[in-house]
DNA sequence: CAGTGGTCTAGACCACTGC
DNA sequence: CAGTGGTCTAGACCACTGA
């Protein structure tokens, strides 16, 4: 993986091992990006020097960087001057489009939040489950119906349906005090790289009316959220129907 | 605006005229993205090749590329292999994060979509507005309500609050047949760097029923936009409610 | 102080575009 | 073919960080 000054002896990406026809920066990057991504190299964790990787992959320093600002961009590292560059933590990249979940939300107006789970059950995919998680219909999944209180009183119902396995790894974690975004970044490492968002209004009706403890003829602001992670793959569809008079939802969308 | 390679004779960006302490490269960009925004370099237009602006600012190629790479970055323009580098075009610049307004929405499900004004008011901001329009409590500002049907049937109805003299002007074009913020990308030239969305719900009510021909007690979908141009300036405050049987708000949102 | 990233230069070859 | 951007190199000085 090196280049020769005098006229074309070698071509770019030719030797040894790794042979792509990728320019030698995406193959820095694409290399890194891996490593960050498997957790051989973890969250927060420093990486290399430049003029480490500058040596390891026997590049220019220049290309490096290029890879490096290229890493940056994706929200998987960030540099500070004089210190290193840094595997970002995904709770700290920005949040780009939307406000934090509602623990936060809340617990920014000083009120208490607090989430109760009252059913996990199997179930099959539908048509339209299996066509925003991108699976098969029929395929099984688990459904998680949640309650969230703040102070005290019920804001928002709702349920998460995802993969058995994910349901089984988010249960054992503290579904009822973080929100499943959060949770996903913070505790299991993943990378959301966008989230699907379809707002509504409906009525509340009997069940819901019940379970937030309004009358069934109030309005009630539905949304549905799909975070995909790095890869495009949809994690889980969850649908929240918010009363509108405890919390309204905001976001900054960029361009 | 020169460097020696011989041991510090020079310091960078001390020379005939702009002497800032910025680095060269952000002065470069700083310079044509003045030109840019301020139209001497339109929509579309080609940008002098890097050999041009390198000899022009006096700069090395790598210097040039690093200010053509961050306002590509910032959305300004766009490059191609052998073609050159180009001033985006608004309206085509990467959404990044919401749909298409309400036109190209029903448009693209093949319904006609139209709009109306039926009102145009001389009012003062009111706290809320100035502070969401960062202006002072008292501004004059006009405010424009307007309905939109789909296939003819009353879809949203809403108002546009703005200053007077945008009004004039966003009057003086399409406003029937297009979206504010459409217009403002593609006729106007504006740059919208960030919209900020609050959605709710809410009971159609008398006067909203009437004008959206529904019960009084049917949900309405309150999504308020405030779209901030590449200097963070609000540009114009809208407040529509739809009706949620006829439309519901999609949109993705990064990271 | 040494180590690190931030910026800059001159010069080179390549791939693509359009005449 | 000439023009343009895409990639790459070696080498240099600077500002910041932390021992």
């Amino acid at each position: 993986m090196f280049k020769l000054t005098s006229p074309s002896t070698a071509v770019p990406g030719e030797s040894s091992d790794c042979a792509d026809d990728l320019p030698l920066f995406a193959q820095v990057q694409q290399q890194l990006r891996q490593e960050i991504l498997e957790g051989s190299l973890a969250s927060g964790q420093k990486l290399p020097s430049e003029s480490k990787l500058q040596a390891r992959f026997d590049v220019s320093r220049i290309t490096v960087r290029q890879a490096l600002s290229a890493l940056q961009a994706e929200g998987l590292v960030e540099t500070f001057n004089g210190k290193g560059s840094f595997v970002t933590r995904p709770s700290n990249a920005p949040r780009l489009g939307m406000l934090t979940g509602f623990y936060e939300h809340m617990r920014a107006r000083g009120k208490t939040a607090e989430g109760r789970i009252f059913s996990v059950k199997a179930i099959k995919a539908t048509k339209l489950l299996a066509h925003d998680l991108k699976i098969k219909a029929g395929t099984p999944l688990t459904s998680i119906s949640t309650v969230r209180l703040a102070d005290g009183e019920p804001v928002v119902v709702g349920k998460l349906v995802m993969a058995p396995d994910l349901a089984t790894t988010m249960l054992a974690h503290n579904l009822e005090t973080a929100d499943a975004m959060t949770l996903l970044e913070t505790e299991l490492g993943y990378r959301l790289e966008s989230t699907h968002i379809e707002t509504s209004a409906v009525l509340a009706g009997d069940e819901r009316s019940r379970m937030l403890d309004v009358d069934p003829g109030m309005p009630l602001l539905r949304i549905t959220f799909v975070p995909h992670d790095i890869n495009n793959t949809p994690l889980f569809y969850a649908e929240m129907y918010f009363r509108p008079d405890k919390f309204t939802y905001k976001a900054v969308i960029r361009r």
